[in-house]
DNA sequence: ATGGTGGACAATCCA
């Protein structure tokens, strides 16, 4: 059995981050590395800096906002952008899926909801109907899949810095997690990052707008690396490697890592 | 105390 590792990271700009992705793909040398938030179109990613590194990118991006990217070290096959269900009125690149030596990987943006009650929220909700749709067309419960990417949502208590204050809020409201729940529920995803870490405190993302939040640990785990049973089995590991966001230019999110044996 | 910062991109929008 060979060693599969994949990592997720929402980069709020890969081409502001391009040094700290690098940097880390040549430290950590995953298979895959799933990126939210490239904030670039198709014309403009920087394909060239991976390359240099032994890198493939696949990327499904528009102007300004979202954009997902599955960089890995062989070429993918069967790669897909967007639910293709008719339904993305406006560009919302928020899904990118592709099979890495022979495992599937969907990556997905989930939208991020701006506050309970809000068309965007409703959007969020709708969401993740619209994701279950598309994983019910495409794969099986009962075969290795990966889902990853920036959820936008903590799935249980210890998953926020302060569960009292944040309940009800975005991200931690229970209509997410109710949606989130019955999409992994009706795929058996194993939070693979549960597997093996049952602490509190154990944050993926932290708020730029809270002073020095990471050194406060006011952070939510949002970012998560789901499986299917079978492949979840022979899961190995899993972490969340924090040193990049102690950079001088880190991004809001950070680095969650998982390895199999397939 | 309803702020704060960071990125894209060119006045605000998004997170």
């Amino acid at each position: 059995m060979a060693n599969f590792k994949i990592a997720t990271f929402n980069a709020n700009s890969i081409r502001a981050r391009l040094g700290i992705i690098t940097d880390w793909l040549g430290r950590e040398a995953p298979d895959v590395l799933c990126v939210q938030e490239t904030k670039v179109q198709d014309k403009d990613f920087p394909v060239e800096p991976f390359a240099q590194i032994g890198y493939h990118c696949e990327y499904f991006g528009q102007k300004s906002y979202n954009g997902v990217a599955i960089i890995t070290k062989e070429p993918p096959a069967d790669v897909r952008k967007g639910f293709g269900d008719g339904a993305e009125t406006q560009e919302q690149a928020r899904l990118i899926a592709a099979t890495v030596r022979g495992v599937p990987v969907v990556n997905t943006y989930v939208p991020q909801g701006f506050e309970p009650g809000s068309e965007k929220f409703a959007f969020k909700l709708e969401w993740f109907k619209r994701l279950r749709a598309y994983l019910e067309k495409y794969y099986s419960p009962d075969t290795p899949l990966i889902w990853t990417g920036d959820i936008n949502v903590a799935p249980e208590d210890r998953d926020v810095y302060d569960p009292a204050k944040l309940r009800g809020h975005c991200g931690f409201h229970p209509d997410e997690q109710a949606a989130l729940a019955a999409l992994t529920e009706a795929f058996g995803f194993v939070d693979v990052f549960r597997k093996y870490v049952d602490e509190p405190e154990q944050y993926t993302f932290w708020d730029f707008r809270l002073p020095r939040s990471v050194q406060r640990k006011l952070g939510w785990r949002i970012d998560h690396i789901f499986a299917t049973k079978t492949l979840a089995a022979r899961s190995a590991h899993c972490f969340i490697d924090i040193e990049p966001r102690k950079l001088p230019k880190p991004s809001d999110h950070t680095f969650l890592v998982a390895q199999f044996d397939v």
